[in-house]
DNA sequence: ACCTGAACACCGTTCAAGT
DNA sequence: ACCTGAACACCGTTCAAGT
């Protein structure tokens, strides 16, 4: 057929990384290994290597699937403060609906360049929109992140979680700090 | 002697830990390996487990001296607000002063029940002091850290790093985000 | 173009045995 | 009490060779 590659591969990167999501969530992150993954896909262990330039190639693209889940969580909003703080939310939810997405987040390098000024511009363009400009679209951002990815690693830290839990409400205390960063963000001028 | 225990081991734990930051500086925290360390100190791997229950155990205790190096970093201030902001900027200069300090420190698991509640009565009790109750000092603090935590994990991802210092002041953006999110705080009531 | 087999240089951890 | 030697069950990655 037409729409037919000539020799079917068994393979192709989406089916990659979602394999990979799949061992991730029944086994963690420590469990994530090529080798792992490979046998789930009935291959040996350097066929990956076609797909992909290396294991950190790899969680980068996770990664990059994470944050698009936030920027697709986020709901539309009419000010930049709600918009950062909707976002914020919906960025911990993404942290949260992946095993270990925030520590595979923490240690994820970019994939490129291009990657991180999409992700520049993916943010700041709703911001400028709703009247920042880029400079301060840009840093609130990274505070928002910053903030999330923090706590996310956190709560996700198992005996940390559980002995904090006692003493404190994780939800609370989120919903306070991300509103308290929102909050007290200044634009100069 | 008296003061000398009988037939004098090589090593001790203070000794086992000052040399996993030695391998830290020197090599990195993906080349800090049990076996590596233990070449460092003359000796073979199995021997660490003598002092160490495994490797999370070190990392916990590499974790708790780079904490308790911003606890001693913050100075001594006369309200609540600037305590956290000083607490902030300390605990981001601890974590860079070691080289992957703040992976580092979002890997670890707390050694123990009592790691983490010392930890939290340590930054309640100057905010207790300052006029703050229990409840919302560990929240801010629970926030203050993320913040950082998360700040310092992008800043030390080196493509990352690059890509956004072309169109970001990492020094303006931190200090704006930590002002932002103490200034934001709010006590109820 | 896509995949295997075999290999290289590693890991963390256990455990019997030595001193 | 403290440490070694040998082993177990793994890693990521390269690369010639197969199809």
């Amino acid at each position: 057929m037409l729409m037919t590659r000539r020799s079917d591969p068994n393979l192709d990167r989406e089916q990659l990384i979602a394999a990979a999501f799949g061992q991730l969530e029944e086994e963690g992150l420590e469990r994530l290994s090529m080798r792992r993954l490979a046998g789930r896909l009935g291959v040996q262990a350097p066929a990956l290597y076609w797909y992909v330039a290396d294991k950190a190639e790899l969680l980068g693209l996770m990664a990059r699937e994470i944050y698009a889940a936030a920027y697709a969580g986020a709901p539309p909003v009419t000010d930049w403060r709600a918009w950062l703080e909707a976002f914020g939310r919906a960025l911990r939810d993404a942290f949260r609906a992946r095993r270990d997405g925030a520590r595979l987040c923490a240690i994820a390098k970019p994939s490129s360049a291009r990657d991180v000024s999409d992700h520049a511009r993916r943010i700041a363009a709703p911001l400028v929109v709703l009247g920042l400009d880029q400079t301060h679209a840009l840093s609130f951002q990274a505070s928002v992140i910053s903030f999330v990815l923090g706590w996310a690693t956190f709560e996700a830290n198992g005996p940390m979680h559980d002995y904090l839990a006692e003493m404190l409400d994780f939800e609370a205390s989120f919903d306070a700090g991300l509103a308290a960063l929102v909050r007290g963000f200044e634009v100069a001028g």
